[in-house]
DNA sequence: GCAGAAATTTGACCTGCATCAATACAGAAA
DNA sequence: TTTCTGTATTGATGCAGGTCAAATTTCTGC
């Protein structure tokens, strides 16, 4: 794990209309450059930060591709989530000073670190600032929420048609592809976090490129027919 | 809906030390007084309120219980949680300036309504404050987070076992028994939540009771053996 | 009190996904 | 290149929990 501490500016970051600057006006900004006092690089496989860790700041993710994870202490490992460029992770960590989950790097990932205490002076300072943290804490729980409705509602082909429409809807408006993307899990990761087994995932792949809704090969996947995966997310929305 | 607009006061509500005022000084007590401007009134089975309204207030519930849901396009719905007097509910609505679920009061009940705004403006002025509105935030996330684990990985035994712990764990909290309790919620309701049918819900109870684990009758569970439900729900604790 | 509705329990059967197992494939190191 | 290792695919089989159905209990309004 390195740990650099050049300088590093929000102000003229690439993603400042989608992180954390989002909305702040130049004097704003500028504040916040002071914030982000450091960045800090993980290679892939490695953690951010661990169950149980100090928690102390949170993290915007500069590139790279994270995932989030809870252990039950016998073991079993469920992925809560998958975040990508301009995502703020580390949000479990402030109700007990503790992080409460792993996050672990899937490829080689650079974090912009903010130490939480100036995020919270700097709220109290900038009313929009405060909004847009309330914000974001808000829109992980909206997030968690639609996660527990995949798990509990929905079968197993309706949580792989929502897992890739959501990925490549997050990756668009990243300036990427609608269409094509790679993942960057494995298959166990993606049915961890979509409550089944990696046999499934992969059987459910299969079935959606038999289909010629998508075509997959290996990491590589293409969404020939985005209607076809909404309407088994939702067929409502077609009716 | 009945709409009071009495006084009401934290700095002397039962629940200051669970609820928002927890480990406010005297000042910021009275402060928060004013934020709290008025209760309301939800009865039974009637919605605080509405995936879609518009997001203006937090609410703390002061006596009752909610259940808040969402639901997919098609009519399926899925129980979020459970929340009782002292907990706070309507952070979902922050994100978007709209509620994303809806809470159902399922009996009668009453919350205290803090309107958004005011608390953000008191959050700027009180560092403690701040850092509890935080908290709460965080603490809704890691919930979720358990809940995730409870769908994706647990069986039908083991998330009726959690769901049981955690009940009485906050009812004990409140000053209630901690192996008796009334569940305020149907069969259905408790399925949806845990991501099982109101067969299995019902099933497992029995199951349970057979075993000399718990004693049920309708709504009313007594539970025998807690140590039982916590190797069932997490095994490795008594290894 | 009674009638009807709603919630709960229990049984019988079925299915979607898990499990077990074998094979194929791709990237990394030698 | 070859081997090794982790990942992915595919097939065969089993079972936890879903579905359908019927009986029982509790709640509600009159």
């Amino acid at each position: 794990m390195l740990l650099e501490t050049y300088k590093v500016a929000c102000s003229n970051c690439n993603l400042r209309e989608l992180c954390m600057p989002m909305g702040l006006n130049q004097e704003e900004l500028q504040k916040l450059d002071d914030v982000v006092a450091t960045r800090r690089k993980v290679s892939q496989g490695e953690t951010l930060y661990r169950n149980g860790d100090y928690f102390t700041s949170l993290y915007a993710i500069r590139t790279g591709f994270f995932k989030t994870c809870v252990s039950s202490p016998d073991g079993r490992e469920q992925v809560t989530g998958f975040q990508m460029a301009g995502e703020i992770i580390g949000l479990d960590g402030i109700t007990s000073d503790h992080h409460n989950c792993n996050a672990v790097a899937l490829e080689d990932a650079e974090v912009c670190v903010m130490p939480f205490a100036d995020v919270e002076e700097m709220s109290r300072e900038f009313p929009v600032l405060q909004r847009h943290v309330h914000k974001i804490m808000s829109r992980e729980i909206v997030r968690d929420q639609g996660v527990m409705m995949l798990l509990g509602n929905m079968r197993a082909e309706e949580r792989l048609a929502a897992f890739l429409l959501n990925l490549v809807q997050r990756l668009n408006a990243r300036g990427f592809s609608r269409s094509e993307l790679v993942l960057r899990m494995t298959r166990e990761e993606i049915g961890s976090y979509l409550g089944m087994k990696l046999e499934t995932v992969s059987r459910t792949f299969s079935k959606f490129s038999e289909e010629g809704i998508i075509e997959v090969k290996q990491r590589w996947v293409k969404i020939l027919k985005p209607d076809a995966l909404k309407r088994i997310f939702d067929p409502e929305c077609f009716s």
